[in-house]
DNA sequence: CTGTGTGCAAACTCTTTGCATAAGT
DNA sequence: ACTTATGCAAAGAGTTTGCACACAG
């Protein structure tokens, strides 16, 4: 999981995309640590936190880049905001209304079952379950 | 389903809502014809034409108070818009990326099971389920 | 009458785009 | 060298807000 430098470079590059600074250290950002989530704005944060001083509109470029690639996923959570999944297997998360925030299911054994059939022509690109949480009263 | 304009008045009122010629018109095109979902633009573009110009921005109000009073639901897709369903039960929809559309799920014998537990102090507000669709190639 | 709702336009947030400069191979 | 990526600032889309006027009770 925790991936070397070699191995970033390699896997950008099999994706087609040159593996440049900002990218190498973005991605580097992103798979270090495991399953994320998070919004164009955080992963810019971090990166200019940790003295890559890239601008928004390539952090931007980058995560649709890499979305491409298949390297990740866009979440589909409500709200302005596009969060960005490092996870890109079938997977599912809780949504906390009230501050925006998306949590992986913990060892999902979550299971859907009966799926319906698509509509003509259509095919399952994948699926989410958002468990929307609200603070208990 | 179809509820007559009394129907609707009183509804209103017992949101606390008082039932102004723009909600009425805008609760009769929403709650009219069964389930759907809509973005504000979608309302706001019926509304005008079935001859009832109503501004843009009191649609975006209107639609946020009847969320308030439960007789819509936000639906989780991503996306810049934001889509209002007129089913506030539980139930799940297709979603095609190319065209933003949301369809309903249909006669969902479709579960949902092993639902993890949510963490300390929190309850589930709602499930969502978005099949997302792409076009068979 | 009194208070709430509406409409307009401006403000805001998040995201995308165009073009000159910089970096990768 | 040649090509692709980056950065900036400006544009764009969708949504929200402030305030004067209009309407419902």
């Amino acid at each position: 999981m925790g991936q070397s430098g070699a191995d970033i470079r390699r896997k950008l590059q099999g994706a087609g995309l040159r593996p440049t600074r900002q990218r190498v250290a973005l991605a580097e950002l992103l798979f270090a640590k495991g399953d994320r989530h998070l919004a164009a704005e955080d992963l810019h944060g971090e990166a200019v936190s940790s003295g890559v001083p890239v601008s928004l509109a390539t952090v931007y470029n980058t995560l649709h880049q890499f979305t491409g690639a298949g390297m990740l996923r866009i979440l589909a959570v409500e709200g302005t905001r596009t969060y960005f999944d490092t996870n890109t297997s079938d997977h599912h998360h809780f949504y906390i209304e009230d501050e925006g925030e998306v949590i992986d299911v913990p060892v999902s054994n979550l299971k859907v079952e009966n799926l319906p059939e698509p509509p003509e022509g259509m095919e399952v690109a994948n699926i989410d379950v958002v468990i929307r949480l609200r603070r208990k009263r």
